[in-house]
DNA sequence: AGACTAACCTGAAAGC
DNA sequence: TGCTTTCAGGTTAGTC
């Protein structure tokens, strides 16, 4: 699932191939929860643009357009980014990788059903495309000027999260600390791996109400979170944009994982089983011995 | 306001 | 074998 480090991964495979070019045709598929603006809309609005850059806010994606216009896009849980350029068969699922030519396994990806957003450009050159199997990801578009209460509400990057701040946020909630880590108002670009990714290297049970996390554990939280998401930067610039299973279990990252997907499985720190259950509704992992 | 739930969507995996 | 159920989770709208 695509969380803060995915999307900046993608963004700077992608950025180099967007930028300074101008926009002939978008293509896309029907209308559907995907597009938060119409997908007629946005052909005609993107249509003879050209990118400036490609930025990322929280985990969107944001193009800025020549005529002062923005293009969010969001991955939502299956949705990727790539250009002709950048090819892969792991894009596709077991299955559908067993249906293409020898050839085509071997040398790449090919759009399908799935491919909503298709960008032409003037120059002739490698396409971009946007794929979302689920279509749990949207794509915006803002006229010049505009701003979205889904930007509004994001808080402060996560590479950017202090301890203090954390603490802070949590005084008043009774919720866990792992929703705390979750809302995006509280920090932009934290998901479901990387907040168990760091609660496990701080220490600190993702069930815990957030009130009662003190200032050192959010110390020890914030730098591990910072950590892991750096960390997973790094080994992403290899694979991880490419594919990412909905188990979290492919990518360069798994190789990485403490207890996220690894339940039954002995902590690498003192062997006991790793542990799953729900919390802030989402699968949660955790080492019940060393996390208090 | 904070917290929880349902809904959105599809495919892989598990269950029968 | 094949059909059915469960599960995965980012985000928002709605409800309490």
């Amino acid at each position: 699932m695509p969380e803060l480090p995915e999307v900046e991964v993608t963004r700077r495979r992608i950025e180099g191939v967007l930028r300074g070019r101008k926009i002939a045709r978008l293509r896309t598929t029907a209308d559907s929860y995907f597009f938060v603006t119409p997908a007629a809309k946005l052909r005609s609005a993107l249509a003879g643009r050209t990118v400036s850059c490609l930025d990322r806010i929280g985990k969107y994606l944001v193009a800025s357009l020549d005529d002062g216009a923005r293009l969010l896009l969001h991955l939502g849980m299956t949705g990727q980014l790539f250009s002709e350029t950048v090819q892969s068969p792991r894009l596709l699922s077991a299955t559908a990788r067993a249906s293409l030519t020898p050839e085509a396994q071997r040398d790449g990806f090919q759009p399908d059903a799935h491919t909503h957003l298709r960008f032409e450009f003037a120059d002739g050159g490698p396409r971009v495309f946007m794929r979302d199997v689920r279509k749990f990801g949207k794509v915006i578009w803002l006229a010049p000027g505009a701003d979205h209460p889904r930007l509004a509400r994001l808080g402060p990057d996560a590479l950017e999260v202090s301890g203090e701040g954390l603490f802070r946020a949590g005084r008043k909630r009774r919720a866990t600390i792992k929703a705390l880590l979750l809302d995006q108002s509280v920090l932009a670009g934290c998901g479901n791996i990387y907040a168990d990714e760091s609660l496990f290297l701080a220490g600190v049970r993702p069930g815990r109400a957030a009130g009662r996390v003190t200032r050192r554990e959010c110390d020890r939280i914030a730098s591990a979170l910072r950590g892991v998401l750096l960390r997973s930067i790094e080994s992403g610039g290899s694979t991880i944009s490419d594919y990412v299973a909905p188990d979290g279990s492919d990518g360069a990252y798994q190789d990485e994982r403490r207890v996220y997907a690894r339940e039954g499985e002995p902590c690498l720190e003192c062997g006991t089983p790793v542990r799953k259950k729900v919390v802030a509704q989402r699968g949660t992992h955790y080492c019940p011995s060393c996390q208090r």
